[in-house]
DNA sequence: AGTTTCAGTGTACGCACGTTCACTGAAAGG
DNA sequence: CCTTTCAGTGAACGTGCGTACACTGAAACT
């Protein structure tokens, strides 16, 4: 029987559950709020379900209909609030980088000597990585992650966040560095930065010492590269 | 009807397909060969497969029937070669370490001053990127891809890569390092050279000159840097 | 020549997926 | 008070998935 024809019988009658119990993943009381409140408790409550998942398979593995039973709402409703799984990681994306500029704007407290940047600037990672965990693993996860999207938006933000330092960077004593060498040593300090947030979010609290050292060293190793770099030429 | 019990009924008489023709994803004239260079032949197809089709999505996202699908044989045949798609993928980070190793081994070919030893590392790395591209894209996509034991496996590899520079490292001139800042030295070269890599591997033709260029002079910053590090302390 | 091995086949299964659709009921708004 | 809005519902669909199983036929071995 190849031409079989499905048609559609929408039922008229439905059960009647309707939305007594709005499981929206929130222990709180929802005492009393408005629709948009509770709209975007919902938005909140996917986002960090969507944190939740991911941190050890990665967006690619993620599906709808998971994000949707670990909020506590049906599949479909997952589309009140984003259009895609990919739409929603770069919601993710964003705002994952809106708590790193944080980060750096916290480093920028007048600090004057070179090795207190260098202290302080490790120290700030080490408790901005560990206190915003979900979303530092998710960047680092998606940096090269499944969805070209989200991969694209994180490269990005990179580059921006890379431009940014730079723009530091001229504040201390090497006026006479051209900014392409800034650039140069911006995009450094990133990759390093990468490597040892990864290491911390890896690492277990007793080995977090040996990773902060670690890396006041390879910072201070950088910076005294760069300073004292066009001066020695080659060997 | 709950008590449905589904009898397999094994078909005694089958279609006269067989293996007649093996399309085992090769261009080439299978004139003759042993069984077991077939199943070889087979094998490799299926990591070629994998490489292609992980190049856009990473690991998590790549399933058995896809990979079955490309290399021309049946899901099922899939086992006769790994176990999982995890097996398959710690087979994909063995050799593309080999690759890895065999890059390092490139650079130690005798290279006198630090100038040479710097230009030569990176124009190596390059040509290797650019060589073996699927393999390295595999390694960095993979480093913090979707798979548990293929992510651990990555970094365990690169564990013994740092391992292996530092060693190389203690013969150049600085003796009187100790090996802990020797391992933090490579560390950092490592994380540089893998920022490198992923830039090589999404970069079109025309802007390798600036990436190296760019590699170059961090690779000098960082040993300048640790050279003058210990008499410069902080500032 | 007869037997064993084994890479590859084809069918079938139960399950999770993204997406469609018509529907509900409380909040928002006139 | 009556109407509109809209976050969330629940059933249904087609598809792709991993895995089971019994099977085949040529190569390898005795």
């Amino acid at each position: 029987m190849p031409n079989t024809v499905h048609i559609r019988t929408p039922k008229r009658v439905q059960t009647v559950v309707g939305t007594l119990i709005p499981v929206t993943a929130n222990p709180d009381a929802p005492v009393s709020e408005t629709r948009s409140d509770k709209k975007e408790r919902t938005r909140r409550a996917i986002l960090d379900a969507a944190l939740r998942l991911t941190e050890d398979t990665g967006l690619a593995a993620l599906s709808l209909r998971q994000v949707a039973k670990e909020v506590g709402i049906v599949p479909t409703a997952f589309y009140r609030h984003f259009d895609s799984i990919d739409q929603l990681g770069l919601a993710l994306v964003e705002e994952s980088f809106v708590s790193l500029r944080a980060m750096i704007r916290d480093v920028r407290q007048g600090t004057p000597t070179l090795g207190q940047i260098v202290d302080r600037s490790v120290d700030v990672l080490a408790v901005h990585v560990r206190e915003d965990r979900p979303h530092f693993g998710f960047i680092a996860r998606e940096k090269s992650g499944g969805s070209a999207v989200v991969r694209v938006a994180v490269r990005r933000e990179f580059g921006f966040f890379e431009r940014e330092l730079a723009t530091d960077l001229a504040r201390l004593p090497m006026d006479h560095w051209s900014s392409d060498d800034l650039q140069i040593l911006s995009n450094l300090i990133v990759s390093a930065m990468i490597t040892t947030s990864e290491e911390i979010l890896r690492a277990e609290p007793r080995e977090l010492p040996d990773i902060r050292h670690r890396a006041r060293t390879q910072l201070l190793m950088v910076i005294v590269g760069a300073l004292n770099w066009k001066s020695t030429p080659s060997g």
